[in-house]
Formats: structure tokens, sequence, C-alpha cells
DNA sequence: GGTCGAGTATGACACTGGTCATAGTAGCCG
DNA sequence: CGGCTACTATGACCAGTGTCATACTCGACC
């Protein structure tokens, strides 16, 4: 998550994401992704005239799209392209930062999941969010030789346990549960591929 | 989670979890708490003197306490004790209180670890909270016959990968994350017990 | 130059949050 | 009865929220 705003607007939506992901949805305020993102508050109800709602479903849709591209890119990435090498990609970005930036930070889709009393569309902005990061994962693992009919499947079970990890890692303020699952997970999906 | 508090302490713990359930930590108030257990709300200067913070934490631990005794109770109702029908039984229900109660309440424990607004000692509430889960999931399985090496592990995986699952279910409005969790774990699951 | 509009800048509004202070009530014990 | 403790009740405070209204700057365009 680099940053990466040009213009002010997007660099609205970028610390609006960044805030979500540490405080959650409710503690985040206006004022506070304004003063992150160093643009005046005015320009919040200019660009924003949706509000708070508009703002954080923004947000959570440019975090499905930049997890859905990371994909592609951890895959061109892989010497050998394996299902386990991909989920192992996945999970090392996050022990990457937590290693790095301390565990302060979680996925901002599942922040807004969990704190979704924006009102029901955030609901959907997550939902679609999970299948733009979803639907990347399941095509790169048909490319790998998994059956179509389970790569919907694996693709969803990956995330659910990178989710689920992300979550017990911040909570213990350790990687286990992130290094555990990659350990675990890994055999059953190379399982999968068809030879 | 069946209405279980006595005395007017213990039914504003289980309604703040219940609340936070719901909608977080933050969008939670106090005064909210209190109305929902029916409590006068001098009561809670009187009973959780350590404010927000210490009635959440409580919250927490109800609720990690009350997860660890369920695990005993699915694995006693199961007809031949198996790591996939031990995992299968946990995430039956989520599935159920989902299909009743449609998918307005996740899990406080995560929705404490997301929102960890209220201070530090949250997180590691949470953490705890997580142990008191994990550790009668992993007796559980080494009774199976699992390793005792793996147990652990597993369980982590189990708790990791449900955790996901309700998140992704709650934001789909559908229990297909959480019925492919079950599906796809289970044979890693069973595979692992020592025969 | 004048006009327009995008973007910026502030201040105010109504409201809710958690917390504190204080007063009141009930019940028990001596 | 008085006194004490557990609990209840209410009101006030201040910081914070999202949102709106208004006024300002500044560059582009005719």
């Amino acid at each position: 998550m680099t940053q990466a705003g040009h213009g002010p607007r997007e660099r609205m939506v970028f610390s609006a994401a960044q805030l979500i992901r540490r405080n959650g949805v409710t503690a985040t305020g206006m004022r506070e992704v304004a003063a992150h993102a160093r643009a005046p508050r005015g320009s919040l109800q200019h660009y924003f005239p949706g509000g708070k709602e508009q703002l954080v479903n923004e947000a959570v849709g440019w975090a499905g799209r930049y997890a859905g591209k990371r994909v592609a890119r951890f895959v061109a990435g892989l010497r050998q392209p394996t299902p386990s090498g991909l989920f192992a990609a996945m999970a090392a970005q996050w022990t990457d930062e937590y290693a790095a930036d301390g565990f302060a930070a979680g996925c901002p889709v599942a922040a807004a999941t969990v704190d979704c009393a924006t009102g029901d569309s955030t609901r959907e902005a997550a939902a679609a969010a999970f299948a733009a990061w979803c639907t990347p994962v399941a095509a790169a693992l048909t490319d790998m030789g998994v059956p179509a009919a389970r790569a919907a499947s694996l693709a969803t079970l990956m995330i659910s346990t990178l989710e689920g990890a992300i979550l017990l890692s911040r909570a213990e303020r350790d990687v286990r549960p992130l290094t555990t699952a990659v350990r675990e997970l890994g055999p059953l999906l190379d399982a999968a591929v068809r030879r």
C-alpha cells in the first residue's frame, strides 16, 4: 500500500482506506481523513457530496481493486506458479507489513464489513470488493490447472482463511496464524491441480 | 446465544457483546447497552468503573469463554467424532443463525479486534478470547487422534477459516463461503487423524 | 476586463459520545 | 431510629461527529 495519490480526491480515498484499516469505519472521522490526506476540509463536500457513506464505499472499492490487481503481480512473480505459492505470496504481503510496521492495520474491507453502521450500501461495496479480489484468484488457479469447478471454491477458501488469519495475527500480535495457515493449507491447494 | 443473564451486570455484558457483534465497538454506545439490557444507566459507572473499555473487554472475554464451552458440547453431539464433523458443527451454528435471523451479526471478538480504538487492553482481551476458543478445539482434535504437534496448528487454521468465512458470508449475505469452507477443509482435517 | 466555475476555507449547527458529579432510594445491621 | 452500603437516577459537561451555508481564491475562457 504505497502512497500513490496524484489528485487530492484520490489521496482522500486512499487516506480513508488507510485510516479505516487501522481504526475501523465509525472511529474514522471525515476531518481526520482530510488531515491525513493533507487535503482541505472543504474539499470533502466538494468531491464526496454523498457524505461519509460515499467516501467509505469508494475506499472499500479501491481496496478491492487494489487486492485484485496484486494477484496478477503475485502470480507473475512466482518462478513456478502453484496454488500454494500464490497463497504464500498473498500471506507474505501481510507478514512483511506486520514485521516492518507492526500490527496496527488490518484489511479495510473486513473493517467495513464488521463496522457496517454506515448503511447497507457499504456492505454491498464490501461484497463487491471481495468479488473483485476472489475472481482473479480463481482465474489464476484455473491457469495453474485447477478444474474450474473447484477453482472458485478454493479461491473463496483462500480468502476466507487469509482474512481470518489476518484477524488472529492482529489480535495476537504474532504472525503465527498467518504462517500456519500457509503451511497447513498449501498441500490441500496443490493437490487440486490436474496433472 | 440465548438470553442467560441473571443479574443486571451479566445482562449488560451480554447486551454489550450482542450489540458489538452487530454494529462494532465504536458504534455501540454505553446508553444503548444499558437500554438493551433494560438496566439503569447509573449502573454502568457502578459495575464498570473502568468505563467503556472495561465493559467491552468483559464482553469479549465472555464471548471467548462462551465459544470455548460450545466446543465441548459440539463434540459431545457428534455420533462419530471427526475433525471435519466438529468443524461442520462450528460452522453450522453460524449458518443456522444466518438462516433464521439474517446476516446482521458477526463475531464480537472479530469486531473488537478490527475496531480497536478503545485501547490496547481490548486487543489483549481479544487475543485471550481467541486462545480460550482455540485451546478446547485443539484438545478435541487430539482426542480424535490428531498428533498433538498438528492439533494446535489445525485448530488455529479452523478458527481462522471460520472467522474469515463468517466475514465473507456476512458481506455477501450468503452462507456460501461458510459451506464451501466446510466442504473444502473437511478432508484435510480428517486426513490428519492418526490411524 | 468581466464572468464563470472548480476548488478552497471557515464557521456554525444539531447531535451524540463517554464521563463525571450529585442526589436519591432501598435494604440491612446495630 | 441512625447509619451504612449497594444501587439507582439524572443532569451537566466537553469533545467529537457529519453536515450545511457561506465566503473566498484563482485560473480559464469569451
